[in-house]
This record gives structure tokens, C-alpha cells and sequence, in this order.
DNA sequence: ATCGATCCCGCAATCGATTGCGTAAATTAG
DNA sequence: CTAATTTACGCAATCGATTGCGGGATCGAT
């Protein structure tokens, strides 16, 4: 089963010229007569005749597209990131390609060389939360392959990226559990690898020593590497409430840590839970619905995408290489919430 | 900046041979003697050569990839049918390129035209809100495209189709409310020349009458044409509680509905909202957690998303024109959730 | 020694579009 | 009326990989 297309050759046929003089009158050619050129495009109009992308790839050795590696897309970070990237990408006319590495490394490089190899002409990548290793990603982009790296970056490579401001954000939400009144904020956070991960823990200390509030690392929960287990969590929040003085606020630094918490917390009695103040990291639609009730972090996801998509793109037609690079910093937005009443 | 590859150019060079030769040697061609063989494979696993997928594309007519054609990917449905579709899709080797509509007609289009000039070697679509008009569709199927739609699928194209029981599913769930006891159940859904919200009020209504009630055309709520909007769900929730006899429980015909109706919900006095009971189709992963609870109504995603791919598939590497076409049709699944408790 | 049969491999066309170069016809100049 | 231009278009190479066909080399057989 062979999807039929309309070729140059088809035009030249039909219309007794070679296929070089309908390309040039195709393209608004300076060498060919108007009359020649008209019923050219009449003819070309008539049967819906569109360049065939691919043979146009091939020719130019760029395929108009961008390739994007992100973690989740049921993440709303990352779907509202995309709709950004996609506001660029498509009015600049270029492809927007998405894979997901699941959080897992060894998906991550397949969908980097796939697109390498499927020759995008750049790439956006948010790291999951296993990569340690980023060789591929430092080779591709040795090799001259475009790149910017959103949200979660790496030191590492050298090229453009864009982040929010996390230390601040957890400052800011870790500031505002303070001065709820509560002394001992916990922190749940994942495996310490992603800068994101060390900024946003960063900004929890900080906030804590401007009140001169001590820093206590059994209030301070990691996850494992692989991805986000509820059972982990359920332990986590378990352990954490068993302590002799159990945290009175919680600061989550990750999205979907934020949601498995939720769910954790409801397996307490509701009484404990009823008093707890929690801020995390999200970009949830729904984070207003949440119950027990959450303030928000938030990213200024869209625009992060639009963003890197224009750095991106800028990268790709830039005639010389590009060696000056530089680095985005978006602020975070913090979506107070009252504490859950009864409803 | 162009970024660099290795052809099988090179390797000939560097080996003195023909490219041909190179060709069915990494193919394990049966006239290539062993030795060429080996120092060919050698050569290029060290070169770390990757056939340029563009050229094959041009060549072969067909670009092992496949597009997608969704309102959303922020939605929990198609994340999950996505991540379904890309399990069957990578295992046979295919790409998967993403599109979202945003429920309207003329990005859907846009899209669909794109994915087609880009050479898919077939389709997955699942309408936009807005899809009144599929001729678009209709006539690249007619030219031999495959197409397999799911979800939201149009009757006028013939074709493989993948949905849910949707009839059943809004049964279930209304017959659900009303063994609670509720005598009055309100519906909402949204504009209605999608099947799947037609084959959802039929449900609900038969579900009305197998218990004796009456259908009330002031319960039933629909949206409006383009996507959602909360200012009028508000409305719409506002109308129903100023009713003499408000209604006592909610059925809603979809997930972005559903979210826009808990919030609306909140705008009540809390009195109000305690008793009613709300049922509503949607996969969200956080449903547990929402306030006010509801119930849900969840549709295999994962699995519709991986059956349509597999149909697809079969559709692309069929040799002969496929006229015979089925539809699948999945069972949703109704979890249900006590009311909302002070937590 | 000659012929036929294998075995290996290269030439060249192909996919669709672009483009440098060459050239016939038409036009203008001298 | 001839030579120089200009106009308008075609030929063929190119991008990277595949593949039918043809051919040289080697070997065995008679």
C-alpha cells in the first residue's frame, strides 16, 4: 500500500519542459519567462502539487525539524513547555519531534541518537532524572550538533540553556512555610544529581539559616534513582510523621514527588494531616482541586519553551559556529493556597 | 552550521571498494564474499556509520514513521494512548511525530497536511471538538493513506477504528448515582457531533429510563463549540443549582470537563457541594485526590493507544488495499471514590 | 588448453528536487 | 547582414543508499 504523490516530473511531463524549468519557475526562477512560469504554477495549483520534503532533505542536509527529549509528557511542565516550543517551531516552520526518555537514561540516549540519526537539524533536551551519564549528548553536540537544554540542564555541555530559578522558588516556598509559623519544614526532593534537584535544595537551606532555623537531614528525603515509587513515598512521609517531632510543613521539589505525597499524606490519620502546610514544585492544572491543599511552585513553562526554541533555531542558521553562549533564568511563581477545609 | 556525518561513501573510500559492495556487505549481501564482509562491518562499527535515514526515506518511499493527531497531550488519555502507541511503534521500528490540535478544526488540518507532505506512512487521528468537516481526512485516506482513528472517530471515513464502550461507560456511571439514591442527575458534556458524546448521553439516558426516570433536557448541559471555556461551565453549574430542584449528583461526559466542573463546583456553598455526588469521565492520575471526590470513569488508554498502532501497522505493511475494516471497542472502567471528607 | 560455472564486485539508474553550466533561438547592435 | 547579447530552457551532477545487470577473475572439468 503506496501513498501516490505528485512529483516535479509529473509537471515537466505534462507540460513538455524539463524538470529543471518547472523547479525554477516553481520557485519564482529568474531565468524563465512569465508565460512559462504561469502556466507552471496553473498546472502545479491544478493537480495540488507540494516538494516533497524528504528529497528536499536530503538535498539540503537539513530536515526542517527539531528533535525535543523530555521525561514525561503527561508531566504539565513539559506539555506546556511544548506548546511553547511549537509556537516558535511552527511559525519558523520548522517540525517539532517528541520523544520521552520515562526517566530512564537508556530510553534517553536511544531517543537522542535516533533523532541525531533521523537528522534533525537541533535538539531540546530536558535530562531525566537517571542521567549521570550525558557522553552522547557531549559527542553529538562536539560534533556540531545544535542543542539547548531546558529545565534540566548539565553543566557539562557548553551551549545555551534555560532554567528557572529554583533556588529562589525553594527559597521563596520554603520562606513562605516559615513564616506560616512552623519550625520544622521537611523536604522531599529526588536523587541529587539533577541541578535542579541541588538548587532547589539549596534554596530550602537558605531560607531556613535567614531564619536561623537549624538544617536537619532526617527532615530531608531522597529518592531513588529510578523514577518515583508511591511505596517509597508512602515510606518516606511515614517515617517522617514517626519522627518525636514530626515535621509541621513540607516542601516538595518535584512534580510528581508533589502528587505521590498527596496521596501518601492521605493515608494518615486526618488529623495529622489536617495541620500540615505543604508547597511544591508543580505545574499542575488542577493543583486548586488537590486535596489535602498544596501551594504551588510554579515555572513559567511556555515561555521556557518559546524560549529555547528561539535559541535553538537561532543556533541552527547561524552561518558560523556559535561558541558565546548564555543562560536563561526565568522567575518561579508561588500559588498560595489555603489549607484544606472541609467541603 | 551543518552537522557532519559518515556515508557509506567513506567507507568505500577508505576501503577501495564500490559503494555498492559496501551496501550489501552491511546487509549481509549474499554475494559479498566473507572476508569484505568483516572488514567492511569492522570499518564502519569503528566509523560508527549510520545509514542516513532521509536517503532510505527517498529511496524505500516510505519514512518508517507514523503521526498522530490528538486536541492534547496535556490530557491524561492521550499521554497514556501515546505512550501505548509509542510501545508497539518503536518495537516495529517506527518514529512517532506528535501533533496537537487544541480542539480546533483548522490546526487539526494544518497538522494532518503537514504529517501527510512529511511523508507518514499512515495516521492516527482522534478528532479535535471542532471536527465537523473531514474532508481533508476523508480524501487522503481515499488516496491510499492509512488511517486508523480512535477516540473520537468520525463514521463517514472507513476505516480501523479504536474507542471505548462509551455507551456503557456513561450507563455504568449513571446507573451508579442513581444507586445512591439520586433521583435527579445532571449531565454535562460538550458540543455534540462527536460520536463519542452522543453514544455518552445515549447511555445516560438509557440508564435514566431502565430506572423508571425521566429524561430532563434542563439536566443536561452542553459546551459550547471551540474547547472550554470556565467561565462558562460556571454558568452552566450556577444554572443548575438555581434550578427549584437542583440536581442531586453529576454525570460529565469528558476529562477537561470534568476538572472545569470541580472548580466551578468550589464556587458553591460548601452545604451545597457536601451532598452532591459527581461521576466523570476522565483518566487523571491524581482522581484520588481531588476535591470535591468524584468518580471515575477511565478508558484504557494505554491499550486503545497500542491496539490502533497495531491495526495501523498492519494497514502500512499490508501488500494488497485493505477493505476490510473493524472497530475495536475497549470497556471503560468505573473507580469508584467516597465523598469528599473533612481531611 | 578451452569453455562454462561460480564468485565477487563495480557501473549506473533510481528516488525527488535543486542548480551550475552549456546552448539554441531570439533579439539587438554595429 | 553578420556578430554580440540576451533570453529561455535543458543536461547532468548532486544528496545517500539500494539493486539489476554485466563483467573480470578464478576454478574445475573435459
Amino acid at each position: 500500500m503506496k501513498f501516490n504523490t505528485v512529483t516535479i516530473k509529473d509537471i515537466a511531463k505534462a507540460l513538455g519542459l524539463s524538470t529543471s524549468t518547472v523547479s525554477r519557475a516553481l520557485r519564482g526562477g529568474y531565468e524563465i519567462s512569465d508565460e512559462t512560469k504561469k502556466v507552471v504554477l496553473e498546472y502545479a495549483q491544478k493537480i495540488n502539487y507540494r516538494p516533497n520534503p524528504i528529497a528536499l532533505s536530503l538535498k539540503e542536509r537539513r530536515s526542517h525539524s527539531i528533535g525535543v527529549v523530555v521525561s514525561e509528557i503527561a508531566n504539565n511542565f513539559f506539555s506546556e513547555a511544548i506548546n511553547g516550543i511549537e509556537s516558535v517551531a511552527h511559525n519558523l516552520d520548522y517540525h517539532v519531534i517528541i520523544t520521552q526518555s520515562h526517566e530512564r537514561l537508556d530510553r534517553e540516549i536511544l531517543n537522542i541518537e535516533h533523532l541525531a540519526s533521523r537528522s534533525v537539524d537541533g535538539l531540546l533536551v530536558s535530562l531525566s532524572s537517571e542521567s549521570a551519564d550525558i557522553s552522547v549528548l557531549k559527542s553529538l553536540h562536539e560534533k556540531g550538533l545544535p542543542i539547548v537544554m531546558f529545565d534540566r540542564v548539565a553543566e557539562e555541555i557548553d551551549t545555551h540553556k534555560v532554567i528557572a530559578d529554583n533556588f529562589k522558588g525553594a527559597y521563596d516556598a520554603t520562606d513562605y512555610l516559615i513564616g506560616l509559623g512552623h519550625k520544622r519544614i521537611a523536604h522531599i526532593t529526588n536523587a541529587g544529581h539533577l541541578s535542579i534537584s541541588r538548587e532547589r535544595l539549596e534554596g530550602y537551606k537558605a531560607a531556613l539559616e535567614h531564619h536561623g532555623l537549624p538544617f536537619d537531614e532526617q527532615y530531608v528525603k531522597h529518592g531513588e534513582q529510578k523514577g518515583i515509587r508511591q511505596e517509597e513515598i508512602d515510606l518516606a512521609i511515614a517515617e517522617l510523621f514517626n519522627l518525636s517531632e514530626p515535621p509541621q510543613a513540607i516542601f516538595i521539589a518535584q512534580d510528581r514527588l508533589t502528587t505521590a505525597c498527596l496521596k501518601a499524606l492521605r493515608k494518615l490519620p486526618a488529623s495529622i494531616v489536617k495541620k500540615i502546610d505543604i508547597a511544591g514544585f508543580t505545574n499542575s492544572k488542577v493543583v486548586e482541586l488537590l486535596n489535602p491543599s498544596i501551594s504551588a511552585i510554579t515555572q513559567p513553562a511556555f515561555e521556557m519553551g518559546k524560549t529555547a526554541t528561539e535559541l535553538l533555531i537561532q543556533l541552527i542558521e547561524s552561518k558560523r559556529p556559535v561558541t558565546d553562549f548564555e543562560t536563561r533564568v526565568f522567575e518561579t511563581n508561588l500559588i498560595i493556597q489555603q489549607r484544606a477545609e472541609e467541603v
